[in-house]
DNA sequence: GTCTATATGAAGATAGAC
DNA sequence: GTCTATCTTCATATAGAC
């Protein structure tokens, strides 16, 4: 290994970049528009918290503005990224939905889906294409996870949606599992929920979804 | 009328009030923070909102921070107000599910409920009292008005709801009427939805719910 | 109580040296 | 690219006359 490192310095490291300052950057706008919004948040808190000067973020971001976009992008994709990675066992519909909402829900949950969530729905007004995005990054990719093992379990025989379609019931089944309880947490934000009152919300969602909707 | 109004000017005229510049600065405050969240609407919008000066906001109000509380304290009030002010025809379970399903999705969805939703959420971790009385204004009075209606079906026969407690069924109803709307609405900030749209969420709410715990 | 004018501080963004 | 120092604007809040 690194037997020619003649132009290793043009190259950015791809991983654990050891001072790359935009991340140093990112990861401290991260920090600050996630803790406090983005009026509310400053360039000073951002540029002490990166342990940076001003201009060391004007260098790679032109405005406030574009630094908040490119927070909420990552922090989308980085949400996308675990839904993606839920790891199914074969089993009944009861099982796989409940593996499901128990993913989403820590997801929504977690200190920093909640702050994102904070954040987007402040912001939509002045930023809809943020909105946008990060509806298509969380809700929409969940809902489509759920879609197709709901397919499943049609095929299966172990449910009938009745006149509702497929997209529409997935749909109504993850916002059943995310809504008491992150009502709950933003307007309590003191208290953080335990692992064991999540398993509460999820099973109490998946309770009535099979028993509106199961077959047996 | 009128015969003794000596010391009318001492009394707030209790409607319709004239020109008491206290309205007047609440009114301008309500409308530029329900526009602009807390950070980013200023004094000076406010003022010029109002058409007074400076010095009339402070007069009132000691400072931004207390006028944001009244706007969101007069919110919640008003919204509490619209939902004691349901009329129920009497009916079966679900016409009675559907009047109140109906009723509070139009609050939840209108400019105001989205706007005032948005503000709360956004500055709860500054703001904790006002999230904790938007709730109680709010999803929990709304909480009540079901569990009461539920205690009536579930003594007619008309529901079963298992192991789920009357005050646990009641929250998972006006959640899942509130849940998928509302985040489409919150997200999609442009297109507002008709009243038509509103009838098709509250009445997909309400199948899955009768679908789950309905009896007969 | 209400106004005009202003104090005071802090925000976003830039200049210019290295 | 990065820093220090600074420009400009605008925010909250107050002073003092009426």
């Amino acid at each position: 290994m690194q037997t020619d490192n003649a132009n290793a310095e043009t190259r950015q490291a791809p991983d654990e970049s050891p001072n790359p300052k935009e991340q140093v950057v990112l990861r401290a706008a991260r920090a600050v528009f996630l803790a406090h919004g983005f009026s509310a948040a400053t360039t000073d808190m951002i540029q002490r918290e990166a342990k940076v000067s001003k201009s060391t973020v004007y260098a790679h971001y032109p405005n406030k503005e574009d630094l908040f976009i490119a927070v909420v992008e990552a922090e989308c994709a980085s949400h996308t990224r675990k839904l993606r990675d839920i790891e199914f066992r074969p089993g009944m519909l009861r099982e796989t939905l409940t593996t499901l909402a128990r993913a989403y829900a820590t997801i929504v949950l977690s200190q920093a889906g909640l702050a994102l969530f904070r954040i987007v729905i402040a912001e939509a007004p002045r930023f809809p294409a943020l909105a946008r995005t990060f509806y298509l990054a969380g809700p929409s990719v969940a809902a489509e996870l759920v879609a197709e093992h709901l397919a499943d379990a049609v095929a299966r025989g172990e449910l009938d949606l009745g006149e509702l379609g497929r997209d529409a019931a997935a749909r109504q089944f993850i916002n059943l599992v995310r809504s008491e309880p992150q009502l709950e947490c933003l307007t309590h934000p003191d208290a953080a929920p335990s692992a064991a009152q999540i398993d509460q919300w999820v099973a109490a969602a998946v309770t009535t979804f099979v028993r509106a909707y199961g077959r047996g």
